[in-house]
DNA sequence: CGGTATCCCCTTTGATACTG
DNA sequence: CAGTATCAAAGGGGATACCG
């Protein structure tokens, strides 16, 4: 046993590697890129147009990092003028799942949490 | 329906408090935090030990938000020298759930992560 | 023991300009 | 259209010191 095991764990441990790969995955940009691209294959600007609030920057930051891991695919449509195509990937899509498990849990709990919320901030003050 | 709404949406909406949510809850540290206290209720500075990275700032913030939003509980257990313990929610396990349905997912989906990652890297190259 | 307060750094983020 | 390059701004995280 790891000396970092923990005595009586019942599920998979945290390690260095997994950790990266679910900060790489599971950020702010990526979770609507991925929602986007479930809807439909889309373009570079049409992504643009759908999350407003992101820059050029971080958009392509988001889809390299996705690329790189799987996630999406890059496919190059036509090179007159130049139209580049992002598609989520089989891979993607089970992380996709995920994603909407995450998301149905907090509209679950939000109500919850909320409330935990306002008592914490109410004893403060 | 919202403007931002997915016209053929099948999972929940991704909106700004579900996000800062998830941001509050699945950082770093928090995964951490989390998996320990599902092990047993702990004292600050044993899960200092436990998590040897981590920094007292860094506890302490992780501490109050999960507190806050209703995943930890801190119980004053003596005053004498001040003894705090702090223990997961029902709400808590709940996330756990879905912590170890994500790591379970990176788990088994490493490999090919970790493919598509070669691939990418040596084409750069 | 269980923190808070302060300073500082350094990485991410954003804005802007430019390119194939 | 689909990016890259550069610089400025901001915020999180660490080191250190101190308090109840």
């Amino acid at each position: 046993m790891p000396e970092t095991a923990h005595p009586t764990a019942d599920g998979p441990q945290i390690t260095a590697s997994h950790r990266e790969l679910l900060d790489q995955v599971l950020d702010k940009w990526s979770l609507q890129v991925l929602d986007a691209l479930c809807e439909r294959p889309s373009r570079f600007n049409e992504l643009r147009r759908a999350i407003p609030a992101v820059t050029q920057k971080s958009l392509t930051a988001t889809l390299r990092r996705l690329e790189r891991n799987g996630m999406v695919e890059r496919v190059i449509v036509s090179s007159r003028p130049l139209a580049v195509e992002y598609r989520i990937t089989p891979l993607g899509t089970t992380l996709q799942d995920l994603i909407d498990a995450l998301l149905r849990w907090t509209t679950v709990t939000m109500p919850d949490v909320e409330r935990a919320r306002a008592r914490f901030d109410d004893q403060e003050a």
